[in-house]
DNA sequence: CATCCAGTATATA
DNA sequence: TATATACTGGATG
């Protein structure tokens, strides 16, 4: 199952204490959310804060991302998420999002038993590359992936993010990077 | 301990 | 078609 190849979004900056995300919307959810280092978009999302699909759902979703990104951020559970949309990616990209969304809050779990979950115990590097790809940073927990050795492994938003968003969450690393 | 390798799904050239 | 990855466990020097 190939990604749909195209989409409009709309663009809605979250600010937070953190600075300012800016969450990305089809018109089938929440699609995608950036960190603040995102200046071009920031501007863009300034710029022309919504048209395009223009509803009032957007709006809806707009207000339970913002919420939840705030809790999140704070190292508590998100609660209630808007509708996601992740079309964008591969079947087995969806099949490890969906198990990243069960891993409690302050929990972690390592690459290969992500891969387990799914039921491919072998294909732990692809799911690096699954995680690597993970439209919606911090709502879908990446972050929450760790090496087999408890080690931090990588992370597309900077590994300082990932580091920050454990702690807030109580998760102790081994030592050593 | 340092390398190397296979196995896997994707992206990029 | 080849190479490189947010990996991991086992083999080898």
């Amino acid at each position: 199952m190939k990604p749909k190849a195209k989409a409009e979004f709309v663009l809605l900056p979250v600010p937070t204490r953190d600075g300012k995300f800016i969450a990305r919307y089809s018109e089938k959810g929440l699609a995608g959310l950036e960190f603040p280092s995102a200046v071009g978009l920031a501007r863009r999302a300034d710029r022309t804060p919504q048209r395009g699909i223009p509803t009032s759902s957007i709006r809806r979703w707009h207000r339970a991302t913002a919420a939840a990104l705030k809790r999140a951020l704070a190292g508590r559970a998100p609660g209630v998420l808007p509708p996601l949309d992740v079309s964008v990616g591969t079947a087995f990209q969806q099949r490890v999002w969906s198990a990243l969304r069960k891993i409690g809050c302050g929990q972690t779990q390592s690459y290969g038993e992500i891969a387990q979950a799914i039921g491919k115990p072998k294909a732990v590097r692809a799911v690096g590359g699954a995680c690597g790809a993970n439209p919606i940073p911090v709502l879908v927990p990446c972050h929450r992936v760790l090496a087999a050795n408890r080690k931090l492994g990588g992370f597309s938003g900077g590994l300082n993010w990932k580091r920050t968003l454990l702690a807030r969450e109580g998760v102790v690393l081994a030592s050593g990077r």
